[in-house]
RNA sequence: GCCCCGGUAGCUCAGUGGAUAGAGCGAAUGCCUCCUAAGCAUUAGGCCGCAGGUUCGAUUCCUGCUCGGGGCACCA
């Protein structure tokens, strides 16, 4: 429709303009009005002209609307305001979209053609040394939904997860496994302070007792372990940091002495300690319906030598450079703050350096646009990353990154310091995995989250999830009416009296459910989800819920009836296709 | 100090340079002999953080200030 009034307006300036040339001819841009009292669609054509015309732009509204070709989709333009266009279209041109929609079905408002392009999104990506908490569901449902929208807006997408199964992370998880079965088995030890104390810890330490019994992974040298060191009562900050930096360097130790002391067995013990948490990971996304075509290990990365293909391409294009014993990446010279090290002294690759890699790895993998979904707090490592793909490939546009600002929650329940920790899998079993993703979704990403839990679990009116999926079961129970009742619904006799969709509840739907393709469209050109989210909450379903409550759709006049079926089952297939987008089911019956 | 995000109704938040800034919750009042009341209708509630600038027009774009959150490793 927007296009069509773009036409009319083309054609209505070439007349206009005929013999004054403008510098720069404006294209006419076309909005749905806010306020239908100013008509259906607007356009700011005659303000935008006056000035180069040099006349007032209501003079120059009139003139445009005089030179409109006509239209039997336009009933009438007037002119208000400054100077704005307003146009009110005929019934007719609303109530098309039914028949758009009951042909389309699942594909109305969707472009599956994948003709815009290939992009991977990497999304999650949550290390797995331990459950995923909050901040990763709403990564996981942005990540998730946004690939979904982009899909629909006609791009080809591949969903992957990055796991950092490789680094120094996972020798501390290792040793925390380790050190919780040697203290299952008796031994008596100081559990380290920054080893990860918690239960998911024991649960593998449990199972590998189960599994080599009590007199495996004991290695001598344990007892020499020098005492950590504790802060004292009312230390200032840089003695805290002090005694946390002795800490780690305390876990080090421990980390030295399993790995050459255990030998192989470290590794068994590293690799079930991955294997149960990744497999808890995989399982929670699954219950919050995310789904990924690819799970790439940094470990499998390294050893298939991807990490030293990129070095040495690096290396190539005189790129690094060593100094203190490391190697450094020539990031700055692409708009990093400063260079960074690939290589530390020890020999060790960074996280920065596999990392780079990876990206590059995906890139090669004719991947040609990157959109990585982080948190917010590594912002600081865009920068590094964007410059190594800016340097080896020249393209300063291969990768965007959306960040995802912090999530807290309501009723004081955050935080692993106060030891109120909530994981993603609690939130999801307490409050439903649509719940979830629908409040998620309700925010924007670039907006701090308060989740509100008692709200999300509440399956109360205050919830606003139920709100679009009672009216999906609605209108599924409406058919269910129709057909117990024995009656029969007839899709051609409902499209043939679509003249008889008159009044205002049903022209506010219809608009509705004409602005879906736009929603999608634009939602996925901005990576913004949760504009679908209140597309389907503060239009489609308040406009459906209204239309309910003002009007019976079951009545005696049959092709009156048939009219407002084919509508309802054209709001049924929009809603089911806004909700599946979203990853949140729709239900039948409530 | 530098970088990123935010400041809109009592609370949580929408708002694609346009006209009288919206929704939910909370508060007040109505609506089920009728397709699901997990719903609808009505009322109340606002120096859109502050100050400049660009523009015919700024909550929206730019600059400065201010307040809040986050980040500035040879950690990941």
């Amino acid at each position: 429709m927007k296009a069509h009034l773009g036409v009319l307006l083309e054609s209505a300036l070439a007349s206009v303009t005929a013999g004054r040339p403008l510098d720069v001819p404006p294209a006419p841009q076309v909005d749905a009005t806010k306020d239908p009292r100013f008509g259906d669609f607007q356009t700011n054509l005659a303000l935008m002209l006056a000035k180069p015309l040099g006349l007032p732009p209501r003079k120059v509204a009139e003139a445009l609307v005089a030179a409109l070709p006509p239209s039997d989709r336009v009933a009438k333009v007037d002119i208000a305001g400054p100077g704005f266009i307003n146009f009110h279209l005929a019934p007719a041109a609303f109530q098309a979209v039914v028949p758009d929609i009951l042909a389309a079905e699942a594909r109305y408002g969707r472009d599956d053609s994948g003709g815009r392009g290939r992009i991977m999104v990497e999304f999650v990506s949550a290390n797995p040394t331990g459950p995923m908490h909050v901040g990763h569901g709403r990564n996981a449902a942005y990540g998730d939904t946004v690939a979904n929208l982009l899909e629909a807006a006609g791009w080809r997408v591949w969903r992957e997860y990055y796991i950092n199964d490789a680094g120094r992370q996972t020798d501390v998880l290792t040793v925390s496994v380790w050190l919780r079965y040697l203290q299952r088995c008796g031994v008596a030890l100081a559990f380290p302070k920054r080893a990860y104390p918690a239960d998911y810890i024991r649960v593998t330490a449990d199972r590998l007792y189960d599994e080599v019994g009590a007199n495996a992974f004991r290695v001598a040298g344990i007892d020499e372990l020098p005492t950590e060191e504790v802060a004292a009562e009312g230390a200032d900050d840089a003695e805290k940091n002090r005694v946390k930096l002795s800490q780690e360097a305390h876990i080090d130790r421990w980390i030295t002495l399993g790995r050459e002391g255990l030998g192989a067995d470290y590794e068994r013990i590293r690799h079930a300690a991955l294997t149960d948490q990744l497999a808890a990971i995989r399982a929670t996304l699954a219950a919050f319906s995310v789904r990924f075509d690819q799970w790439t290990s940094e470990a499998d990365l390294v050893a298939r030598g991807a990490v030293d293909k990129a070095l040495k391409r690096l290396g190539e294009q005189g790129l690094t450079y060593t100094r203190d014993g490391a190697v450094w990446m020539k990031s700055e010279a692409f708009g990093d703050e400063k260079d960074r090290v690939l290589i530390k002294a020890d020999g060790a690759a960074t996280y920065y350096c596999n990392d780079l890699a990876y990206h590059v790895d995906k890139l090669d993998r004719d991947w040609p646009r990157l959109l990585d979904v982080w948190g917010a707090d590594h912002h600081g490592y865009i920068a590094r990353v964007r410059a190594a793909i800016e340097a080896l490939t020249g393209r300063n546009d291969a990768l965007d990154v959306q960040l995802i600002q912090f999530v807290t929650l309501s009723s004081g329940r955050m935080g692993k310091r106060s030891g109120n920790f909530v994981t993603l899998k609690e939130l999801i079993d307490e409050a439903g995995a649509d719940a979830t993703r629908f409040f998620y979704l309700m925010r924007g990403h670039e907006q701090h989250l308060e989740f509100d839990v008692d709200l999300a679990k509440s399956r109360s009116t205050d919830n606003p999830v139920y709100y679009v999926q009672y009216a999906h079961a609605r209108l599924c129970s409406v058919f269910a009416q129709l057909a117990e009742s024995g009656a029969v619904y007839d899709r051609a006799t409902g499209l043939a009296h679509l003249a008889r969709l008159d009044n205002e509840h049903e022209k506010r739907l219809l608009t509705a459910l004409a602005r879906f393709p736009d929603v999608i469209a634009s939602a996925a050109q901005d990576l913004a989800p949760h504009r679908m989210a209140f597309y389907l909450k503060d239009e489609l379903a308040d406009a459906f819920h209204s239309y309910y409550n003002a009007h019976k759709f079951l009545v005696d006049d049959a092709a009156l009836q048939a009219a407002r079926l084919a509508l309802c089952e054209a709001t049924r297939l929009v809603l089911g296709n806004g909700l599946a987008l979203l990853g949140v089911s729709a239900p039948e019956r409530m």
